[in-house]
DNA sequence: ATATGTACCATCTGATGTAAGGGTACAAAT
DNA sequence: ATTTGTACCCTTACATCAGATGGTACATAT
């Protein structure tokens, strides 16, 4: 059902990802439905557990899919909605813009850069 | 008049930037004075020309130096205004709010990471 | 016992950026 | 000829981060 291109330049936490959406997209899941554990699911595809874990972890933040602890993970009952939704397209607008306006104000690229490491790493996440 | 440290954690070109700076606060360098040139100042300090002419672009940018070509390097007119705006406090500013507003929203920092590298790079300077 | 998601610890590889140095060359002036 | 700023070329050392992997451990359930 899903497969892994280890050759790709695509990150394969990403390529689960997206493949899940699209699986969503074209229906072949529904919200409800049951995923595949996350070890299972690395034993399949002969990845390591951590990969999985972090594909469900960012595609639970934006509500494609739902984890309800020991019971597994299922499909976000509004996961078709959300699929649409890619908050790294938003994220990338607007740094472009934002960039942009770093530039306009006579900021070197590499004084941006900086001050963006420092405005990343200072501030805790 | 300058002088460096090696072993310091600021960067030689920042340390150069900040000291001329502060001559002209302190009215040791005033408006039309001229300053040493590129090759000269990094032969007394026993730096590469690179650095020094480093530190004198950015200055040129910032308005604190005026640079005219092979008659020289003089102190801008407008220098002792200018040294109180460091565009770098602004960047400072900006980007904290920026990357508050990208995590508000949901994103991780490696997210935020990359999206602010293709911005950067993708873009031409 | 076994399985669930999750949270830590750690390592490695590859890519990228900064700071700094070195070289070479140019036009425009003295 | 020499000096001015400036613009390229390339290299080195160092740091950081992304991606991926590995191990261990936990509470909560069946």
């Amino acid at each position: 059902m899903i497969t892994i291109d280890l050759d790709s330049k695509e990150p394969l936490f990403s390529q689960l990802i997206n493949q899940i959406k699209k699986a969503v997209e074209t229906k072949k899941l529904s919200p409800g439905d049951a995923l595949p554990s996350i070890r299972q699911l690395a034993n399949e595809l002969e990845l390591n557990s951590k990969t999985v874990a972090k594909a469900y972890s960012l595609l639970e933040r934006d509500n494609v899919i739902e984890s309800k602890g020991y019971r597994g993970t299922f499909v976000h009952p509004q996961a078709p909605k959300n699929v649409q939704v890619d908050i790294n397209d938003w994220l990338n607008e607007q740094m472009q813009l934002d960039v942009a306006r770093y530039r306009k104000a006579g900021a070197t690229d590499s004084e941006i850069r900086i001050a963006f490491t420092n405005a990343v790493s200072q501030t805790g996440n």
